[in-house]
DNA sequence: AACAAGTGCAACCGCCTGGGG
DNA sequence: GCCCCAGGCGGTTGCACTTGT
């Protein structure tokens, strides 16, 4: 039996909300707060869907919303997240305050992937990521600035097709990746098997001295604490206020290490993460940063 | 001025996950 | 362990608007 329908079509509005039903959305939501969004429409007296409702809530009608164009900071963050989580769109939204995911993932299929496919489509791959801050004007206009051996990325990044919960995943090094293997030959076969399932949920990591013999998984199956990203992510974003960082929100202290900056350092080619062939390849600092971070927390898990 | 092509974005859709019974 | 439900997610679509010819 299949899963029931969100909600029945018959006598359900549909397509662009009017200023009444924002109104009518926007009161009750004042009133009763958020959730319970299949039974809203019903109490709210809105015939719309309760998932339509969610959606308009959160992508529109929300206070906290910032309204505008995506600032040149925010694009930046937005490549550098996507470079780091692929395709996650409410993960990326959940570091832009007041950006939505719908925004970003419009944004990113439009402005920014456009771009890319177009610069992609002369190129199979690219060299080097310069700083968008060295561009002047809008963040469209340091699009059109770039070059075709300025692009970032492929126009399809490997990590691009998980799901949100696939979430907590580990980075490995390309270390632990071999060592990983020599210690659990059994998981990794178990990998291989469902290679299908994850090939294109993962970004392969090389690295960056030119050993393209040394590959692993850039997200691996391994199934981390969810907290673990978030706290990568913090130590990561922290970087754009201060010229380092440490890790500091929910890690233990052993993984609160100074890490070089990717953001400070954002204007020295050997920092920047680059594309070769649909792959993403980490420059040796970010490896080591991250390598540093994950192993151990890798390990952890592992011997538990 | 008229039309076609391109662009931006709100909204929809189907699938997945987690929680509760 | 199974089933159902609610909520959440990413991918895709549809349409209004803009730009180019």
């Amino acid at each position: 039996m299949g899963r029931s329908p969100c909600c029945a079509k018959e006598g359900v509005n549909r397509g662009a909300w009017t200023a009444m039903e924002d109104k009518i959305l926007t009161d009750y939501i004042k009133a009763n707060g958020e959730g319970k969004w299949r039974n809203l429409p019903k109490k709210a007296g809105l015939r719309r869907c309760g998932k339509s409702c969610r959606l308009r809530w959160l992508n529109y009608l929300r206070p906290d919303i910032k309204r505008g164009n995506i600032t040149l900071d925010e694009e930046e963050l937005i490549i550098r997240l996507h470079n780091l989580l692929g395709n996650r769109w409410s993960l990326i939204a959940g570091r832009l305050p007041g950006r939505t995911d719908n925004e970003i993932k419009n944004y990113w299929n439009t402005t920014i992937g456009r771009k890319l496919q177009s610069s992609s489509s002369n190129s199979g791959f690219v060299s080097s990521r310069p700083s968008l801050s060295s561009f002047q004007g809008s963040p469209k206009s340091a699009l059109e600035k770039l070059t075709i051996d300025d692009t970032l990325m492929p126009v399809e990044p490997r990590v691009s097709h998980a799901k949100a919960p696939a979430c907590p995943k580990a980075l490995l090094s390309p270390a632990s990746c071999q060592d990983r293997e020599a210690q659990a030959p059994d998981m990794v076969d178990d990998k291989d098997q469902s290679s299908d399932r994850h090939e294109d949920q993962v970004t392969t990591v090389r690295a960056s001295d030119g050993n393209s013999n040394v590959s692993c998984n850039f997200m691996a199956d391994f199934e981390l604490d969810a907290n673990f990203l978030e706290a990568f992510l913090e130590s990561e974003l922290a970087t754009d206020t201060q010229q380092s960082c440490f890790v500091n929100s929910g890690l233990d202290d052993s993984h609160k290490r100074e890490l070089p900056s990717l953001t400070s350092s954002r204007d020295s080619q050997e920092n920047l993460a680059f594309i070769d062939h649909g792959e993403t390849i980490l420059s040796e600092p970010d490896l080591q940063c991250m390598a540093s971070l994950l192993e151990d927390e890798i390990d952890g898990f592992i011997t538990t």
